[in-house]
DNA sequence: GCCAACGTTGGC
DNA sequence: GCCAACGTTGGC
């Protein structure tokens, strides 16, 4: 994978997690400052919460399901994808009944915030930049709540946030 | 609220 | 293993 290769080299990799600010939103990051990302429930995020997501890594915070749509913040990651205990508490909205403690099927990392966008920087702003067009954040259909970010796209949109961040 | 685009489940 | 039915995500 890409990533991995990007890994080797010693680069940093980027990614976008997806929040309905109603289960939580950037607000609870700036009071939070750190949280574990759990209840991640789809194999393709949790491969790459497993196997990808490094310490360092930088995350941009999208609010989905949500007015406006948009990047609300900067995160970045503090602590490697380690087991979701949610998914063995029967009293947690995430728990997996099917899980097993033995074998861990659900994955998450920590992570912290490094800024709250001065403005968000909306789907709508997004989806009219040519630098992003092929973001997959704004493809039909694309719901992987973690995705993968490119350097380029993370520049970008860094500089429509008016932020001034590696 | 609608519905396309998924992912999961379960009968066979 | 196939695939139809079903449930969920999430933009619109």
């Amino acid at each position: 994978m890409a990533n991995k290769k990007a890994r080797a080299s010693g680069k940093r990799s980027y990614w976008l997690f997806k929040s309905e600010p109603g289960a939580y939103s950037i607000d609870d990051l700036v009071r939070d400052r750190r949280t574990c990302w759990d209840g991640v429930r789809n194999y393709e995020a949790r491969n790459l919460l497993r196997d990808d997501v490094k310490i360092g890594d930088g995350v941009l915070f999208y609010h989905s399901n949500a007015r406006p749509l948009a990047v609300v913040g900067v995160a970045e990651v503090v602590r490697e994808g380690y087991p979701d205990y949610t998914a063995l508490d029967p009293a947690s909205k995430y728990h997996d009944p099917k899980s097993d403690p033995e074998n861990p099927a659900w994955f998450m990392v920590d992570i912290k915030l490094v800024a709250k966008m001065p403005q968000p920087v909306t789907r709508e702003s997004m989806m009219g930049e040519v630098a992003l067009k092929d973001m997959m954040l704004l493809r039909r259909g694309a719901r992987l709540s973690i995705q993968p970010v490119s350097k380029r796209e993370w520049d970008r949109i860094m500089k429509l946030a008016g932020l001034k961040l590696g």
